[in-house]
Formats: C-alpha cells, structure tokens, sequence
DNA sequence: CGCTGCCAGATCGTACATTGTTTGTAGAAA
DNA sequence: TTTCTACAAACAATGTACGATCTGGCAGCG
C-alpha cells in the first residue's frame, strides 16, 4: 500500500507551486478544493468575511485567494458585488475535455518518440496496478490513470500545454469522483492503455496520438453521460 | 477613419470582463499592459509599495491586482519574497502558438460549418481593409488581422477555448507589436487569407482547418525568428 | 576569512474607514 | 387590502493604515 500511495496524484514537475501563501494548505488550495469537490455549490456567493471567519484568519487574505481563483476562472467577479463559484455544469466540462482532445495527442506524440525503456516499465507498472484494482477503488484507479497520463507528459517541453492538461485533469477528475464506471467504459479504457503501451513500444506515434483523442473523447463523453443522469434524476 | 476604429481590438463577446476593481483601467489592466508591453522587463521584481505609490492607491488594490496576474500566468510569486514578472521569452511564445496550432484549426472547422453570408461579407470587408492598408501601419494591420479571427472564433460555443485563444493571441500580438513583417510573411497572410475566405465560402471545413494551422504556425515561426535576431543582435 | 547578530526593506496579516448595494419597512396611492 | 415608492438601516466590497514577520545584506567580531 505504501507503494500506491505514491501514486497520489501530484502535477508534473516544473509545474508551478504557485508559492503557498503560508503554512502547508493555503487559503488558495482550501477554497479551490472546495469548489472543485463541489462542496462549494455552483454560483454560490463566496462571502469574504464568512470565509475569513471560517478559515480563521482576516479578509486580506482571503480577498486575495480569490483573486488569485479568479485569474484561474474558478470564481467570477463583478464588481462591487463580491465573488460567486463558476459553475462546473456540463457545459464547462465539455470544453475542458474537448481541449484535451486537441492537446493530448500532441503531447502523446512527442512523448512515443521520446520515450525510454524506463518510462516503458513505469507505464506498465502503473497498469498493472490499474489491472490490480479493476475500479474496486475507483478513487484508487483516479489517482493511478492520472499517474498514467503523467509519465507521457511530464516531461513535456511545452510547459504551457503539460500546465493546462494538468488543470483540466484536476477539474474532471473532481467532477467524476462520484460517479461509478460503467462496465462499457472499464472496458475500454483497460483495451485503450494495453493498445497505448504497444503503440509506445512499437514507436508508433501516430497511431498513439490517434488513439489518445478517442481514449479523452470517451473519457470526457463518459463523464457527460453521468452528469446527464444525474441532472436527469435531481429534475425528476 | 471612423470605420477603422471599429477595429479596435477586442475580446470576443462572452469572455468575462473579470471585473474591474473601480474606474476605467483598472490597477490589473495597467500592470499587465507593463508586462505585456515589456515596459516591465522580464524577471523584474514587483514591489508592492512602489507599485502602490506609483499608482496612487494603497498596497492593497496592488496585492490583488498581482494575485489576478499570478492566477492567469503573467506573474510568480515566491512566499514572503513577493513578485517577480513572468519572462515571455522564446520558450514562452513557442508554447502558446504551438497551442494555438492545435486548437484554432478546431475553432475554423465550426466556424465553416457555421458562417453565414454576413459573416463572409465582413471577413471580405476586413480583408479588404488589410490588403488597402497593405502593412504601412503595422499597429493598424494587428488590429485588423485579429478582428479577421475575432469574426470566426467570437461565436464559437467552446468559450473556454476561444478565451484561451484570445489570452495568447493578446500575448503574441504585444509581443510582435515592435516586429516588422518580413516580405514573405506578408505575401504568405495575404495568401493564406484569400485561401481561407475561398475555403469559407466553399465550405471546405477541413480545407480551412488544415490552412489555419499552417498559417498559426508561419505566424508563430515568424515571431520567434524575430525574437532570436533580436537577442542575437542584443547578445553580438 | 568566516561566522554571528543586527538592521533595513518588503511581505504578510489585522484592524478599521469608506463606499456601494441590498433589503426591509413604513407610508401613500389605487 | 394591495401595491408601489421612498427611505433607512444592515450588509458587504473596496480602500487605507499599521503592526508583525520574514529575508537578505552588512558590520563587527572571533
């Protein structure tokens, strides 16, 4: 177990801390996790004395965690007004992922043609793991696709987009916490991982960056279905 | 004159105003411009006091103007040392044109599916305005030549990826401002324009797609040129 | 020459004043 | 009685001031 843990999730090197404000959870990290888990309801006013209070500190720094969620789009802003959760509503979600179907492959590619013998072991380490817990722990098999996904991109040179994958991931990731796997979608993505390792060991960019867009496409496509269910069942 | 004005650059509809703190440029928009512009150099420390007196508010307005910044890239913070400015160096620019190069292609795809006679119509209109103002203003041909784009990606329903087209196209556009335009690059815009409209009107989508990559990527490869002439020239 | 302790400068946190918005209430008109 | 308006009071965002804490450099000392 000690060995898995060491897969929590954790962004690719290089990627900013973004500097703590202080001690080890900032004020930043504690608001952005409570929106993003949802613990925070879409558009629900984010008071900056109640939060002060709540957090035991003053508004200062407060005012300027949500400044810095607001530059990040987690918060909007009007003015004089005060701030609001962004809503994570299918809308939003959709965007996301299907930037990362633009973005992936690319980084997928460059990651064939780069990739060591080494990384090659990790990959199949981690899938092992993955083919281990067979979604017994879907909490556990988060954590353990986005260390998969990590090994291809974290050594990425375009900062920039390995950045904002890794933002998106933090965001779906969080949306599809709660919800199960279908037994369609196990399927294919233990099919998609198998067929990506052959692709990397056999330097088959193209066919890996190609099967990438449809792995992110499912993934993304799959995690709309459930936020339709659920929304569908909440009207009902 | 009147006319051209018109073309004053501007974010496509729906992207958040962010909230401006107060009046007409907010203390956000000033420092980003200095960052942007390059009138603040790269790595340069931003101290909140001097910025403060230098804008006539107090500190605070300032910490949270940078925290904005922070949030959306264009500044880092080290905890108890305070700000520095994100250098938009070489590496930089590569990143987000090479973004764009995967994500614009995507947006021109929709947008070929979608236009309509008024939108061709106007694209013709500007194209027009550029190919008469012919680079003797090169302020002016920036303008024009991200409202040509702002016409096809301003109604995409993707807003994340449109908002994130126009954050680097802000950047390139600062970045090139002190740039001349090679005579090959202005025959390959002028070209490349026409071919699109044709392509537009055509509805060949993925004609259109497959030129604006192309054209994303001579329009990055050309900047970068002039940034490496330009450090070799500071360098020699 | 290196180490220690002090001091200047800047960040970070707290408290408070000001300004703008929202809400609730009282009164007048329908 | 109901509804609309005017006004006031509560509320919250924005701005100012100041004290606490941290960093880095420098002088003095070993």
């Amino acid at each position: 177990m000690a060995e898995i843990s060491a897969f929590k999730a954790k962004p690719p090197v290089g990627t900013d801390p973004l500097g703590a404000s202080s001690e080890g959870a900032s004020l930043y990290e504690l608001i952005r996790e409570d929106i993003i888990e949802g613990r925070l309801a879409a558009n629900e006013r984010l008071v900056v004395a109640d939060l002060a209070r709540q957090h035991g500190t003053s508004t200062n720094p407060v005012r300027e965690a949500l400044q810095l969620l607001r530059g990040e789009g987690f918060v909007t802003f009007v003015p004089n007004r005060g701030a609001r959760v962004r809503p994570i509503d299918q809308d939003f979600v959709r965007d996301i992922y299907e930037i990362g179907v633009l973005i992936e492959p690319a980084l997928t590619r460059w990651f064939v043609n780069m990739a060591t013998a080494e990384d090659i072991a990790e990959l199949e380490r981690i899938q092992g793991l993955i083919e281990e817990n067979n979604f017994a722990d879907t909490l556990l098999h988060s954590e353990l696709d986005t260390a998969f996904h990590t090994v291809m991109y974290q050594r990425h040179y375009n900062r920039h987009a390995a950045e904002l994958w890794w933002k998106h991931r933090e965001v779906l990731r969080a949306v599809s916490r709660r919800f199960n796997f279908t037994l369609a979608r196990r399927a294919a993505i233990m099919r998609e991982h198998r067929e990506l390792i052959a692709h990397v060991k056999a330097g088959k960019a193209d066919e890996a960056a190609e099967l990438i867009a449809r792995h992110v496409e499912g993934s993304g496509r799959h995690i709309l279905e459930h936020m339709r269910a659920r929304n569908a069942a909440r009207a009902g």
